[in-house]
DNA sequence: TGTACATCAGTGAACGCGCGTTCACTGATGTAC
DNA sequence: TGTACATCAGTGAACGCGCGTTCACTGATGTAC
């Protein structure tokens, strides 16, 4: 049962994305191949016909979703994106939310082939939301850098800890609030450069 | 061969204390239950003398981490708590580290009596760090609590981003650098509350 | 205090299970004529 | 354009492996007398 080059790359394309979904919900190892196959409409055999080995498809599927998340927020500004990042609804959906803050615990232990993707990753995210001015020195373009880091791993902070907080607890919650409210806070009226 | 009380005591309290370093650096499927006990100087049939079940003796190792952190911070205010935690020493041996950072993104995807475990060591945490004054006023120690919060949310972040960064990668070092100076800019001078 | 025996932490083989991966086979597609 | 054949994505059974867990057994400890 062959299939036209144009299914194979649907198909391919689908085994991705739907692994970016999975391991995002459950982590690397909470998803097999078979069920990734699955999830695609397929059966596992054919697995490695797409992909090396599950390794392989971990490394794309992180792409894949860094990617995605880099692209829903190329049209807003840092304070919009801290607004939906810092969020019960992202909290509570983490199959369609951000890699990094889903993941990033699992890259940790992972071959350094996985953390780089992540770094990039993060560097177009930075460059996405720096939004950087031509016209901006050095200096402030060093600042605008910065503030951007910070931003993202104070927001990757609050739903990493908020989200290993029992599901009604007021402090999963608290962290949420709190956190968002400082780093708007942070955004708008920035402390003196060091 | 049966064995005195106190070296069962001694036993049992050395897994959960290698567990809970392992755990740390491998994440909760990364070891396994004969590794563990073998890291104890045991064999892994006697694992179930002790514990129900591996899930069981995760949550015990969660709390053994959480409280050890909690120990470790206890002399010190939270300036000294964030120079220590936002490091590049902290960051590469997460096994000595905090196991918030370690495996708060393994603890999301665990059952609730875990997330509960989790919940309580941050509320721990807390109380160590808010190093509130029986002076304070109800919105002074309102202000501390979530100052001590929006730091660790920070910290964390900073710490499990570095991490899933390349090991010699330079953003790594840079979303130390960053995050640190300024979640002690914001402790020194707080932004004006809500 | 000394003796006889029950207890139970620890051992290591064995269990079923699900995992990642391999393989022989299928059959529609895409190509060569 | 029509026919013959090679290709190769997809299938599903099978592989070895390591996992969490169970079990019959051991033998020093702790207890009862």
């Amino acid at each position: 049962m062959k299939v036209t080059k144009a299914q194979v790359q649907e198909n391919r394309a689908r085994i991705v994305e739907m692994a970016s979904v999975l391991f995002r919900e459950r982590g690397y190892d909470g998803v097999g191949v078979a069920e990734l196959m699955a999830a695609a409409g397929l059966t596992h055999g054919g697995f490695y016909k797409h992909f090396k080995s599950k390794a392989d498809l971990m490394a794309e599927a992180a792409a894949e979703g860094l990617a995605q998340s880099a692209a829903n927020t190329a049209d807003i500004d840092v304070v919009a994106f801290v607004n939906q990042y810092v969020s019960r609804q992202h909290r509570d959906a983490p199959g369609d939310g951000c890699t990094m803050a889903a993941l990033c615990g699992d890259a940790a232990r992972q071959p350094e082939s996985i953390k780089a993707v992540f770094a990039a990753g993060i560097e177009r995210q930075l460059a996405i939301l720096e939004n950087d001015d031509t016209a901006m020195g050095e200096h402030e373009k060093r600042e605008a850098r910065a503030m951007t880091i910070d931003s993202i791993a104070h927001a990757v902070g609050a739903i990493v800890l908020s989200r290993a907080c029992p599901d009604d607890s007021t402090l999963a919650d608290e962290i949420l609030e709190i956190c968002r409210a400082r780093i708007l806070s942070q955004l708008t009226s920035p402390p003196a450069p060091i």
